[in-house]
RNA sequence: GGACCGGUAGUUCAGCUGGUUAGAAUGCCGGCCUGUCACGCCGGAGGUCGCGGGUUCGAGUCCCGUCCGGUCCGCCA
């Protein structure tokens, strides 16, 4: 059916007679002469028919865009003047000397071309054609790529590549599962995994020492542009290993994923502790592209009459931090209100800010509305401290310390991305030392509730004793691999002994009994000769959109959902019969 | 659960403080054209203005509700 690839003919092919198949990207008519760009999978080449070949050129005259061709032609030179630069194909073309109509098409819903951009609704609607454009190929050819690479990576690392199920068992803690009603037992449910951890720890209880698999997971959670109820994730588990280990295989990893597919070069990670993280960036998967960062500053707060900062400042739980913005005079009165209307999503009550316009001026050379609530000494040794200078714009955040760190971590982002304030391309970070625990809003007993920070299977440090007498101040072993701001994996060294499972379980108030009940077989397997291991996971779907510069996970997932969890293709979830349901006991409440 | 942006021709969009027959580009259809490459030229067809209700002499435009797409907050161990 062809004897060669629409985008692999060059000059070497010059005289040879070639057959290619593919669709008609574009037709030129010139009514003497017509044109047709054909395209598969490696390109696009033009052919030429003439009337010479009067039959053809009749039916090539009838081809219409996404109509399916075979050609056959001979395979020539392009005059110099009609050598097309843009076109890697551009110094041929093929002459046409038979051409047969496989398939046609009826008018596309939307142009196939790089010039036309379509909605995302109507691409997705229509899936099957949006993948067809060169620009998404190219997206998913990355993706295999990638799994390619990942794989050859950890079979070289004696990685042992093992499927977990996907009819598992619900979780309790953790995000909202998928579950799916069994027929065979009327009233119980499977739920699809959140992630194969536990099976992946249980592996290495069976002694395969070193664990991967690109797995598939579900999270019935809202949508965004970064997040999918299903999703894939590389996940690797290792036997006898500690943290430094895992860490130095994933940087590896990830490292040598980003120089072959990108020619990136993305250097050594810092490692960054939780605390540091919130502290300068306000978020735990900072952006290290850009410096801006956020200074506290509630030590000088601490007694001025204003108190909107001197609230914050002198409550435990509270934050007053600074940013200072090079250069930020050229904000606008407006940009500014929108900055401000920004940090209020994340509950900040309002941005207050000083703008230096000249310091040798003194107390006259700044423009602020806060100006007159605060001393003229706090003043100057808050810009001191920041080190402002003419032209810079400061921000505050006053209020309970999540808040600042939200609205002033999202600000710094902001800013950085407006302003392209980058100083890098590319910026990838650890960050370790997470608390173990956070505690719950509604304690359920009474007394404080807590839920893990990663999950209930990551090793504390420290002794049990400590994390009995004082869960709040345990950290945990795991680690997250950050890359411009987005959590790329994470991970950590697990636990595997039983009685620190069991402090980790009391600790999250799951009774004896729950926890047997729940989790009795991690326990027993704990108690029947674990080693220590630990591990980390990767989302693919994530990587690539870096990798591709997607703006949204969607581009780089074959068929993705919608924000509302829906598939616009194929119109799933979809009702079912009532004797499907009859047959899996479930009824359906009309309301 | 919440906030915001959008929904007008096949597609991407414009449509002002409500006022004649709702426009543009592109695509589509027909005609012309032997060197184009997002070909060109001439002509043509194409609209439940997401849906429902309301205000008004009159609604694409204003109000209420609702659905869909998107961004975000909550959520995502």
């Amino acid at each position: 059916m062809r004897s060669h690839l629409c985008g692999d003919l060059r000059s070497e092919h010059i005289g040879q007679s070639v057959t290619i198949s593919g669709w008609v990207h574009r037709r030129r008519d010139h009514g003497g002469v017509i044109f047709l760009d054909v395209r598969d999978h490696r390109g696009i080449v033009q052919v030429v028919f003439d009337p010479d070949t009067e039959e053809h050129f009749a039916l090539a005259d009838q081809l219409r865009n996404e109509y399916v061709v075979s050609i056959q032609g001979a395979v020539r030179a392009r005059d110099e003047a009609a050598v097309n630069p843009k076109m890697s194909t551009g110094e041929i073309e093929v002459l046409g000397q038979s051409l047969e109509l496989l398939n046609r098409s009826k008018t596309p819903p939307f142009q196939l071309d790089e010039y036309s951009e379509a909605g995302e609704d109507i691409r997705l609607r229509y899936r099957f054609l949006d993948l067809r454009r060169p620009e998404m190929q190219e997206k998913l050819r990355l993706r295999s790529e990638a799994s390619h690479l990942i794989r050859r990576f950890l079979q070289q690392e004696q990685f042992v590549d093992i499927e977990t199920p996907v009819l598992t068992k619900a979780t309790p803690e953790g995000a909202r599962d998928y579950l799916v009603p069994s027929r065979v037992h009327p009233g119980s449910f499977y739920a699809l995994p959140q992630s194969p951890q536990i099976f992946k720890q249980l592996l290495m209880m069976s002694g395969f020492d070193r664990y991967y698999q690109i797995a598939r997971c579900f999270r019935d959670e809202d949508l965004r542009a970064d997040r999918q109820p299903e999703f894939t994730q590389i996940d690797i588990e290792a036997a006898f290993v500690d943290e430094a280990s895992i860490m130095s295989l994933a940087e590896r990893m990830i490292k040598t994923l980003f120089k072959a597919l990108i020619d990136v070069d993305l250097g050594d990670m810092p490692v960054i502790s939780y605390q540091e993280a919130m502290s300068r960036y306000g978020t735990d998967r900072p952006d290290l592209r850009l410096d801006l960062p956020l200074v506290d500053i509630g030590d000088l707060m601490q007694d001025v009459e204003f108190k909107v900062f001197s609230g914050p400042a002198n409550d435990p739980r509270g934050r007053v931090a600074a940013l200072r913005l090079p250069d930020g005079q050229r904000l606008t009165r407006k940009a500014i209100d929108d900055l401000t209307q920004f940090v209020g999503i994340y509950g900040a009550k309002g941005l207050a800010y000083i703008k230096v316009n000249a310091l040798e001026d003194g107390i006259e050379g700044l423009q602020s509305p806060i100006l007159k609530f605060l001393p003229e000494a706090v003043v100057f040794a808050t810009l001191e401290r920041l080190g402002a200078g003419n032209g810079d714009i400061v921000f505050f955040g006053a209020d309970r310390a999540d808040v600042v760190n939200a609205s002033m971590g999202a600000l710094r982002a902001k800013l950085g991305e407006d302003l392209s304030l980058y100083e890098a391309d590319w910026a990838a970070c650890w960050v370790v030392d997470f608390p173990m625990f956070e505690a719950s809003d509604e304690g359920a007993k009474g007394g404080k509730a807590f839920s893990a920070v990663h999950h209930p299977f990551t090793h504390p440090s420290g002794t049990i004793e400590e994390m009995l007498q004082n869960p709040e101040s345990a950290l945990s072993r795991a680690y997250d691999m950050v890359i411009n701001g987005f959590e790329v994996g994470g991970g950590s060294i697990r636990v595997y002994q039983p009685d620190w499972q069991q402090a980790i379980f009391k600790v999250l108030g799951l009774s004896e009994e729950e926890a047997t009940e729940k989790f009795g077989f991690l326990l027993d397997a704990l108690a029947l000769g674990a080693p220590p291991h630990g591990g980390i996971a990767f989302g693919l779907d994530r990587l690539v959109m870096l990798l591709s510069g997607a703006k949204a996970i969607r581009d780089v997932i074959a068929f993705p959902k919608t924000q509302t969890a829906t598939c616009l293709l194929t119109a799933a979830p979809g009702e079912v019969s009532p004797a499907q349901l009859k047959e899996l006991s479930i009824r359906t409440q009309k309301t």
